[in-house]
DNA sequence: ATAGTATTAAAACAACTGTTTGAATCGAAC
DNA sequence: GTTCGATTCAAACAGTTGTTTTAATACTAT
């Protein structure tokens, strides 16, 4: 089954699972060749080194991610109808659960590779981090900001990084089957929170939007 | 200064500062001890191994977190009129910004440990994690149920975890200045979250609460 | 078949890991 | 001043780390 893989890619899968489990630094070139049933020395062969591994399978997922949440972005700016706030909030979260990889009944491993990518101080990670994600953030923002016109820049930069922390978190440790739950809920529960933004609640507790106009 | 400051403390205080910056693992005794100005072996003399000196780091600060949340969270309970939501989750989400510790000007480092506990699958770290944070959690969910009546509670559950993942992405790498501004944004847009869950959205955009009655 | 390149394999490298040991040092109580 | 427990210290332990090296093998184009 996976012998048919190439050697880049056993050792890539077999990285990826022991780094979201254990951690970058916990995880020992040793375990990683041994449960890719590689040899010790491929990993700097094909890759240079553990540093350069890391970069590696964190941009292999994250490339993904990326081009999955602008082609659905896109395609929803292209229809006729402009898109409302849970489309675009779709965008951005459902494609995250095509990174379950393999059998990962224990949470999406991505998901914890971006937990521990954003936690530590690695330099070289932070800016391939930012390099690749702040380009999409920026784009959802801006469809955000036309889509709930009125709300404020910082503001919605700060809620969108609620967004990101509470995907990260959940995602990383749900089952595979309540992906699909998780992801409508905090579209949902997203879409209310940034409403919240520009409205007004009064007094008997209900919310009432605001209309804005620019 | 530090040098007043026991042993031990000086320990747990350096500690805390490399987990949260390098992880768990990829931080060793020799930094540790070499930051705290203390002796190699004071490390296994005080707290008897690092997993102990690791789970102690973890202790300290989540034990004076469970503190303050239930503090504030009874006070509010005890008060003539019953509290409204948002008062629940400032009771839940303020506290987090007393952990500020030291001179910390990028990000709080218990919450950068607090997702590195998350994310690991340190089994003696989940348990600890679990056998103290379970316990808080299920009081403000029970809150939360009696000012917000007719929220499925898997569904509560879940936004709980929202607020938490939002709470510690965000707090994590944010400046000292802006944790208090993030933390209101955080209450209001977590409050119209879990608002939403009990309302149905109108055709015009604008959201009306419903009235369930139990 | 043969030359040449890409890949794999086993072994060794120096550096670093957490932990332990036994002696030195401190600070009170008597 | 002396004794005794608590603490600190320098040194060494066995084991693991990422990386490099050198030889063997597999594969492709001629």
């Amino acid at each position: 089954m996976t012998a048919s893989l190439t050697t880049c890619d056993r050792i890539l899968d077999a990285a990826e699972q022991l780094f979201a489990e254990e951690g970058f630094h916990a995880t020992s070139l040793r375990q990683i060749t041994q449960a890719a049933e590689v040899n010790l020395a491929a990993v700097n062969y094909h890759f240079g080194s553990k540093q350069a591994l890391i970069l590696a399978v964190f941009r292999r997922r994250l490339d993904a991610l990326n081009k999955a949440r602008l082609e659905r972005l896109e395609q929803s700016l292209s229809d006729e109808q402009a898109p409302d706030l849970e489309e675009i909030l779709d965008a951005f979260i459902v494609p995250a659960l095509a990174l379950t990889h393999g059998s990962a009944e224990n949470g999406h491993p991505f998901m914890r590779i971006l937990m521990r990518a954003f936690a530590d101080r690695d330099d070289q990670l932070h800016r391939a981090l930012s390099a690749e994600y702040a380009h999409v953030m920026r784009r959802f923002a801006g469809a955000i900001a036309t889509a709930l016109p009125g709300v404020e820049e910082k503001q919605l930069r700060r809620q969108l990084d609620f967004i990101v922390g509470a995907l990260t978190h959940t995602m990383s440790e749900c089952s595979a089957k309540d992906a699909r739950a998780i992801a409508d809920d905090l579209v949902q529960f997203a879409a209310a929170g940034l409403r919240s933004a520009v409205s007004v609640p009064s007094v008997d507790g209900a919310v009432r939007t605001l209309e804005i106009h620019s």
